[in-house]
DNA sequence: CATGAATGAGACTTCATTCAT
DNA sequence: CATGAATGAAGTCTCATTCAT
C-alpha cells in the first residue's frame, strides 16, 4: 500500500484505553434504550446551547420530557452523559474522515480528499466539539478524550508520510511525527477558529489552501511515472 | 521594505477595541502600586496552580498577605483580575514577536526567527496562555481577547505574504489571509499540544519543522539575485 | 344600596396587576406543599422577629428544621417569601375588613363595623405589617404592594361616601378620593403608631374615637326618616 | 389664651432627652465648619437619591470633594451624619410649623394655618422625610427621634383641643390625646402618601379636606358671640 | 422504574470604619 | 488635619446527586 493516508480500520474506532463507557449504564428493556436516546439528544441540544459547565442535568431532563432523578438511571454523572454523547460524534468523525477504499492513489487528491471529509465532519459536529474544546481544558479525563481523537488524525498522517519518505516523493529529513503534529494542528486548529469562532471563510478556499500548503509543506513531488 | 513579517509596530500592542482596562482600578498611591503588583503575581501563580475556575480570591489574597476585602480595591472581580494577568503576557507576547529591526533580509531567516521568537514566548507564558485558552472556551469576553492576541500574529503573517506575493517569490494564487491563519494555527497549535498538553517534541526539530513548512508551504523561492 | 361601604367582593382579594406570584415556586406534591407551609410558618416568624434586613434564609430553614437549599426549591429569593407571607396576610385583612352581608344599614354602625375589623386585623397582624411597612420603604415593589393593600380600603371607603353623597347625607362639595385618603391615613397610620410603635391607647377608645372623627368629619346626617 | 395650637415655643426644638448631638463633632477652625456643611449637603443629597442604607461614604465624601478618611474628622459615624441632616429638617419643620404671632384667633383659620404650614413643611423636605421614614423602620433610635417629631405636632394638637373643651366649642368626650393622634395620623399619613409615594392631589384640595375634616371631626361649633 | 423533594458545601463581595503615611 | 489604603465579617444561592415514596 502506498496511502499517503490510512484507510479506516474496521475494528474499535478509538485506539486507546480511554474508558468511553465508564458510567453509562446500560437499559434492560427496549423502552429504556428510548429512552436513554431521548436523553442523549436533549443533552447534545442543551451542551451546545449552554456550555458544558451551565448545563443543568434538569434542564437536560425537563428538554427529555422526564424527571430528574431518572437522569439517574441511565447514567452516573453529567460527565457520563457527556462521553456518551462524544462518543457518537467520534464514531461520526471516525468513518467521515476514513478515506473511502478504491478512491485515487494520487497522494495530492488523497490529501484533498481528506481535507475535504475533515472539514465536513467538524462542520457538522461544530457545536459539541467546541464544547470538548471547553471540557478538555477543564477536566484530563476529557483532555485525554480530545487528545485520542486528535491522535487517530496525527497517527494516520504520519503513517502516510513515512511511506512517502520510503517512496522517496517527500523530503526524508522531516520528522514524520512532527509533521503530523503540525499538519494535524493546522487543519483542526483552522477548524477551530472558522467554526467555532466565527472567522468568515469560504469552504472551497479553505480545503484548497490547507491541501496546498500541506503538500507543498512536505515538499512532496508527482510520482514520476506511474 | 521586504520582510516577510511585519517589524513590531511602535504604538499600541493591542489593534482593536478590547477593553483591556475594564475592572481595573488605579492606585493613586505608590504604596497603591506595589500591592496591586503584589496581587497581580499573587494571580499569576494561582492561575496557573488551579486554573481560572478553581482560583479562588481568598487564595490570590492569602498568597499576596493581605486581606480579601483588599482585592476589590484594585480589581472589580476575578475576571478583571485575569484581564489584567493576560495583559502583561500580551505585551510580552507583542514584543518577542516583533522582529528585531535591523534583523536579515532573508525570508526564511525571517521565518525562523519569528517561529523561534513565538516559541520561546509561549514556552515562557505557557501556564497563563494555558489558562486562557481555558476561560476563552467559557466566556465570550476572553474568547475575543484570544482571538485579538492571535490576530497580530496573523495580520502579521498576512502582510508578509502578500509583500512577497508581490514580489513574485511566493504562489500569487493563494489568499494571503486563509494562509495566515493556517499558519497562525499550525504554529500556535502546536505550541499549545507540545507546550500545554505535554506532548514530547524537542525544541530545535519544531522550530526546523515548522519553519520549513511554512516555507514550502507557501512555496517560497529563494530571491533569484540581490 | 346605601352602604357607606362596600360588602367585600367575591371575586380576587387584589385589585391589581401586582405579581404575587413571582418566585413563588408551586410543589408538586402533598409533602411539597406541606414543606412550603413549614417555610411559610417559620419565615412569618423570623420577619417578626427580626425584621427583613435580619432575617437570615439559614435562620428560616433551621427553624423549619430543613437544609437551607431547600428553601430555593419554593422560593427564588427572601424577597419572594416575603411576598408569599404578605400575601397570605392581605387575604386575611381583606376578609377581616369585609362588611359582613346583612350587617346594619345604619352608616355611623357601619363605620364602626368597619373601623373595628380593621383594628382587630390590625392587631393579629400587626408584626408582619411593621416589617411590611420597612420593606416598602426599601423596595418598590413592595412599596407597591403596600400601595395596593391601602387602595382596597381607600377605595370602599370612596365608593361609600359618594353614595352618601348622592342620597344628600354628606357634605357634597368634599372630594370622595381625597376624604377617603384622609380616612384612610388616620385609620391605618393610627394604628401604626398605637400597635407598631407602642403608643398607648384602649382598644375601645381608638375604635370609638376613630369612628366618630370619621362620621363628623364628613358631616354624616342622620337619615330623616329610615 | 383660646389657641386651638400651641404657638411655636422658641426654646429648644426638642421636647426629649433626644441626644440629637451624638457623633456629631465640632470643628475648631471656619474652614473645619464650612467642611462639615459641605459633608452635609452632600449626604442630603446622597441620602435622598439613595436612601439610607444604600448611602455610601464615600459617595458622600466624594460629592463633597475629599478623601473618605476626612468623614470621620467631622462625624463618628453614617448614623451621625443623618442624624445631623435631619436635625436641621427638624428645625425647619418646627420653625415652619409655628403658628405666628398675632393670627386668626379663629380655630377653623388656625387649623387652616396650620395644616397649610404642615403640608408646605413636607412639601420642603419630602424627600429626607421619606428616608426618615425609611430609617426608622430600621433603627430604635431613629424611630425614637421620628416620634418625637411626631409628638411636637400631636402635643400641640392636644392642648389646643383640650382648651377648645374647655371652652366648650368642642366635643367634651373626646380624648384629646387620642383625637389629637389621629388628627395628626391623618394629616402626616396623607402627606406621606401623596408627597412620597406619590398619589396625585392638588394642593389646596389637601388643605381645604384635611381641615374641614379636622374641624368637623372634633365636632367644632363656632364661638356663639365674641 | 419513575418521581421530585432534600441535601449542603463554600466563594464572592460589600463597605463602614480604622490606621499608616 | 488630610489622604486613601487596609480591614474582615458574614450571608446568599447553586445544582449535582441521593433518597424516600
Amino acid at each position: 500500500m502506498d496511502d499517503p493516508v490510512e484507510r479506516g480500520d474496521t475494528a474499535a474506532p478509538v485506539e486507546s484505553d480511554q474508558d468511553w463507557d465508564a458510567g453509562i449504564l446500560v437499559p434492560r428493556t427496549e423502552r429504556g434504550f428510548r429512552t436513554q436516546e431521548r436523553l442523549l439528544e436533549a443533552a447534545s441540544e442543551i451542551f451546545v446551547r449552554d456550555g458544558f459547565l451551565d448545563a443543568k442535568i434538569t434542564d437536560i431532563t425537563a428538554l427529555a420530557r422526564m424527571s430528574s432523578g431518572s437522569f439517574y438511571t441511565y447514567f452516573d454523572s453529567k460527565e457520563a452523559i457527556f462521553t456518551a454523547v462524544i462518543r457518537k460524534v467520534n464514531e461520526g468523525l471516525y468513518v467521515a474522515a476514513s478515506v473511502p477504499t478504491g478512491s485515487s492513489r494520487d497522494p495530492l487528491e488523497r490529501f484533498e480528499l481528506v481535507t475535504r471529509a475533515y472539514v465536513r465532519a467538524y462542520q457538522e459536529n461544530a457545536g459539541l466539539l467546541a464544547i470538548l474544546e471547553q471540557v478538555a481544558t477543564i477536566s484530563p479525563r476529557f483532555r485525554e478524550m480530545r487528545r485520542n481523537i486528535r491522535q487517530i488524525f496525527r497517527n494516520r498522517s504520519e503513517k502516510g508520510i513515512r511511506r512517502l519518505q520510503n517512496e522517496g516523493r517527500v523530503d526524508p529529513t522531516l520528522s514524520p511525527r512532527c509533521v503530523a503534529e503540525a499538519i494535524t494542528s493546522m487543519v483542526s486548529n483552522f477548524c477551530y477558529v472558522w467554526l467555532v469562532l466565527g472567522e468568515d471563510y469560504e469552504e472551497e478556499e479553505v480545503i484548497q489552501t490547507l491541501t496546498t500548503l500541506w503538500a507543498s509543506g512536505i515538499g512532496l513531488k508527482q510520482a514520476t511515472d506511474s
